[in-house]
Order: C-alpha cells, then structure tokens, then sequence
DNA sequence: CAATTATGCTCTATCGGTTGAGCATCGCAA
DNA sequence: TTGCGATGCTCAACCGATAGAGCATAATTG
C-alpha cells in the first residue's frame, strides 16, 4: 500500500474506491463483502476493486456495516480478572474460537466489581453483540435479564445461572479428586489421617460450595469427621487466607486451597513458619499454574479444562437463541506434581505433567 | 425494568422512545447523550426520557452514534497473550485508564503471531479506534503504517517502533540491577565468582538487546568475562530453555531469565536435577509472578512498572496525533526475595516485597 | 404595546455500507 | 425480426444517532 501521508484527512470509503475505479458504491461494497459472485459482478471489475482497496490501505467501516446487517458477527465477553491463568486462558481461547467461527470476539474485565458488570455488559450491547458470554459474573441472572431485554442472547462461563445457558466445571468431581490426593499424600509422607483445611472463597459463591460439598465427601468416605472450624472461607484474597491461617486447627497438616490467588496467600503463610513446621505440610489447589506447580509442599492442581470449556461454549452458542436453559459440567484435569527424573534421563511422564495443555 | 419477554424482536431505539414519551428523537438522543442542557430541553421532558429509557432496558447503539460523530472515544490495544502477569496487567490496567478517561477499550489478542497482529489491527480500525496501542507488537512500524494510511494515531507499547511514540520499560537498568543481585547472592551463598549464564528471547528482540547489554556490563564492572557460550536466547518458549541448558558451562551457579515463560524451563529443568546441585544455583528474572518469587532458588525478580507504564501512555494518548516519535522508558522495579520473619513476628518488610503493587 | 430575547422543541441531512428492485445490453432461439 | 433469459451493473431506501438550522411560543425590555 501507499505510505500515508500521516495527514490524510479522512478513511478511504467504498465512494473513495468507487469513483478511483469508475463504479458504483454498490459494486465495491459487494466485492469486499464477498457477495459479488451473487449480485453478478464481473471477475474483472472485482479484481480492479480489489487492488485499488488494497493500494488505499482500505478498512471496512463495522460502524455503518454491522448497522445495517441484521446479525453484527460481534460476541463480547466479560470476564473478571486477566490476572491468572485460568481467566487468562478463557480469554485467548474465547478469541481463537471466536475469530475460527468467524465471528468477532470483545473482552472487556470487570474488576469483580458488580456495577462494572453491569456497566460492561451495556457497554458490549452497544456494540450489538449478537451473544454475550458472562464468565465468573457475580449476578449472572442481571446480566441475562438486561440482555433479554435487548433481544441479545446470554451464556454462563463458569458460574451458572438460571435464566441462560451454563457452562462449569465440574467443581465437586475436582474437589472431591484432589482432597483424596492431599489426604492420601498427608498419610504417605506425613502419617496423618487428620481431616484437611479447606481454604478460600465464600459459601454464597457456587464453586465453592460444589468444591466444599466434594472436599467434605471425600472425608465421609473415609469416616473423617471434618470440623467445622476446618472450613475457612474468608473470600479469595491472599491477605484474608493469611489472616484466618494464623487460626488453623493447631493438628491440620493438609491445606485445599480453592484458588490459585488464595494459594498465594497460604505460600506466603507457609514461608512465615519455622521450616521444620512448613515442611510438615502439605497442600493442593483449585486451578492450575506452572510455578505455583512448582512449590515444594504443592501435591497437586486441578486444572480447568479451558479448551472443552470453550468448545462446550461454542457448540451452546451455535444454537442460540433456542438453547435450553441448562448447566453443561465439563470435567477437571487432575496434575500430579512431575515425579522428578533421574538427571539427564527423558523425562518420566505421568498423568497431567506440566507440558500437557500448555502454550499451543 | 420490565423483563424481556425473550422474544422482544427488536432492541430499542431512541424512536421507540420519542413515541413512548411523546416527543422527537432528536430530544430523546440530547437527553440520553448528554448535551440536552445545551439543546434547551427542560428537565421536566429529560426526566421523562430517562425513565422510559430506563424501563424499557434501553441501550445505545454505538454503531449508529460512533457512525454520525467525529470521533468513536474508542481505544484499541494489541496485546501478545494473557498468560503472564506483566501482559495481564497491562490488559486490566490499560481498560482502567480508559475508562477512567470517558473512553472505551477495545483489546485484542494477538498470539505473538505477525500475521494475526496485522489482522487485528485491521480489525480494531474497523471500529474506528480514535488511537491503536501497540503492545509488544513484532513489528510495531507496520502496524503504525497500516494506521497512518487511515489516519488513526498508534503508540508503541513494552517494544518501541520507528513510527510512533513509544512507551518502554528501562531494561538496561533493570538488567543491570538484577545481574548484580545475582553476582552477588552467587558470592555470598556459593562463594562463586564465575559468570552468570543468560538465558530467553532473541537477539533481534530490543527488549532482549537491551537486558543483555545490562548483563555484559554488570559483568564488565567488576572485571568478570562473559564467554559468548553464556548468553543463550534460543526464544522465550520453555521447552527451548530447558534444551540449551543442557549444554550449560558447567562452572556457572547463576542463571539471568529473560522472562517468566522462559523461568518455567528453567525451574523445570532445576528439578531435574540432582537436589544437592539444584541447592547450589541461583538465579533471578525479568518480570514478577508471585509463585515464581517464592520458588527456593529465586533471588530476584524484576517488575515491570505497569501503572507507570500505563500513565505514560495515557499522558501520551492525550498529545495525539501531535505527540513526537519518541521514547519514553520507565524504570522497572526490582523485588527481592521476602525476608521469612520469625512465627508470630509481624511480616518483615523490605524493598519491594511481594504484597506492594499487587491487586488493588 | 411593539421589539427583542430566551426557552423548548422539531426537521432534515448525514455518517458508510447493505439490500431489494430495477435497468440496460448481449446472445441466442424461434 | 421479435422474444426471452442471462449477464453486469446502478439506484434509492434504510439502519440509528447526531448536529445544524429553524420555528413556534413565552418572557422580558424599552
């Protein structure tokens, strides 16, 4: 394309391009759309217009088009936080399936703060999303009634919901899998059958209450009574984790964590303890990320399984607007800490092992 | 507002409630935009606008209103990925900003691929971004060309272009202090005087140009040779780190990484290796991520000033489109390892421990 | 009381692309 | 030569919001 001058006034139009080619807006904007080869356009005039948008450096205008369509290919998306891997990953993958459906993805992160939900969720039905994804929302139900009354279909990520389709993880079956890892390495390494620490999140939150329900279960089927003292629940922030740790059950030797930000909070307690006491722990945790995988008492994660996540999601939204209002429970991915291999030995594989369902 | 019926056809319009109130669309979209005071509406009709609005869930359409303005008050950002924290930050803050500032952020994802980077540039002018960022772009100047041939100011963001104001961090320095910290850690705990390796990115990465500048004249000041085989930038990507370490020098005990991605390959190529040898290496990197401070052997990180960053951008986004093609480098922070303060002590604090900047 | 100003609103064109309808021209068969 | 479909393109209306111009009516001034 032709440099531009930096000062050139105005975006090049289809009128632009069809005066410089001797035509009809008409005919330029059928050959950009792709519609030519209906509207009987000739392969010559088409290429003459090709070439003349791509010398001009030509964008569409999704202002005027999606204005005057009836679907605007947008899908938006609000999502909490970009700050861990799991959102993160939503993000990207959301994206990518998006752009292969041909279809325009928008992300706009929330904050956890409701009102910004809101805010976010009017500001994308601005953009006349046709579908809007609420990923994590706090009030999925708002979102799915302030969409209704725009016409605009809704789909949970995440954390379901009653008026819109859902699609979650399956937190009971993860929970339930990763107590039994911690309870298990607790008595290997440790010697102790004393009931876990459950930590993070709140009880009016979904995820924590399926993880709950499966942490105490895995306990009931060992005929471990779980003191109630035993479940904190203090929010999600690493502060409020430290915080109520200095309170732990004083014969607890195993930590389930409920999120990756809550481990941080438990790491840093842990690092604030005598070594001999630290190294006497053990923990596992909700969500997965490759450092935190790392850390010398972490026994195990439980992965979100973003990309069937993403699938499930695509595959709901294909049937728009006449999906059923149900919850789609896509299954965790448990990852076992990397049993380290003899030096210069391959290395040993196991289920889960931190390569798997990294960076593409 | 009155709940959608799910099958209400069409959103509403400002037509709908000009007919609603009894009144022209023309005073319903100076009530609802704003500038009905200037128009002489009276408070009596805004007040009726603005209820009706609001009972009948009405949401602008952005498409037609951005189409008939001058200017969209949307702001795109390219950004590479979301899976560190550095580009998650920048994502979360730069939609703060804008908001903060009336505007309306719109950021894409890129992948680290340069024909995807084109293409959403592309994208993002569709929608008629008053100014495009270009975060950590391959090849900002192509993108800064695609802008100028439409007019649209662009700002290069984390890697600078030739095109556009560019807002960086200062990688030299941050080099600089972080080689030190790691000589130094390698003389007091190992007694070792030998030379670190350096390891991630490309050389035709500035940002890599730049921290192994830092990294050679760490070394230079205190009369330490490098050996060209010490400098190892084999690309960010984990699998490759752990590839060239097996051909590390073998006196070297301390390891400069480049970047967090790359840190992964590094811890897991440490845990590989036997624990007594494992215990006599150090190493630091570029970027913070939070379970990476707390891993065992970690000396040092160096953040990125993200808020900094931003509020350089945002300064530089309200000079537009007359701001000067030039540099601004931001100092990066340099976090070092948390002092574990004795059980029951109120938390130590020094320079940069890992609860400052972190979530708001 | 006429002239002026202020108040409160409406009309109309417009942004750029899309869509259905319409209009030439050409080739070919009857 | 007329008739008819196929080919290749253009016209005009429209999507929803906005901005400038305009036009009543009410209030104020000389």
């Amino acid at each position: 394309m032709t440099a531009g001058d930096g000062i050139s006034s105005r975006r090049t139009t289809i009128y632009d391009l069809a005066r410089i080619v001797g035509t009809s807006p008409t005919a330029v904007s059928s050959v950009l759309n792709g519609s030519w080869k209906k509207r009987r356009i000739s392969q010559k005039l088409a290429d003459r217009v090709l070439s003349a948008a791509e010398e001009n450096g030509y964008a569409l205008n999704i202002q005027a088009s999606v204005l005057r369509r009836e679907k605007s290919n947008i899908v938006g998306m609000i999502i909490p936080k970009y700050d861990n891997r799991f959102f993160g990953a939503i993000a990207e993958r959301f994206e990518e399936a998006a752009r292969a459906e041909g279809l325009f993805p928008v992300i706009t992160c929330t904050q956890r703060d409701p009102d910004l939900e809101v805010e976010a969720a009017r500001g994308l039905l601005s953009y006349q999303v046709d579908c809007l994804v609420a990923c994590g929302a706090t009030n999925p139900d708002h979102i799915a009634e302030l969409c209704a009354a725009n016409g605009v279909a809704t789909i949970n990520l995440d954390l379901p919901g009653g008026r819109a389709p859902s699609i979650i993880s399956d937190s009971y079956s993860g929970a339930l899998d990763l107590t039994n890892v911690i309870l298990d390495a607790c008595e290997r390494d440790l010697g102790s059958r004393a009931p876990l620490v459950f930590i993070g999140g709140r009880l009016d939150d979904h995820n924590t209450k399926e993880r709950r329900r499966g942490f105490l279960d895995a306990h009931a089927a060992r005929g471990i009574e779980v003191p109630e003292g035993n479940v904190l629940m203090p929010g999600y922030a690493p502060e409020k984790a430290r915080a109520v740790l200095e309170r732990m059950p004083a014969q607890a030797r195993g930590i389930f964590v409920n999120s990756t930000i809550t481990l941080e909070g438990v790491v840093q307690w842990m690092q604030s303890l005598p070594p001999a006491e630290a190294a006497a722990m053990r923990y596992g945790s909700f969500d997965y990320d490759p450092f935190g995988a790392l850390l010398p008492q972490n026994v195990g994660m439980v992965e979100q399984d973003v990309p069937s996540l993403i699938a499930a999601l695509v595959a709901r939204m294909s049937d728009l607007p006449n999906a059923p209002i149900d919850v789609t429970k896509v299954p965790c991915i448990l990852r076992l800490p990397q049993i380290t291999p003899p030096h210069g030995a391959p290395s040993h594989s196991n289920r889960g092992m931190p390569n798997d369902h990294m960076r593409s």
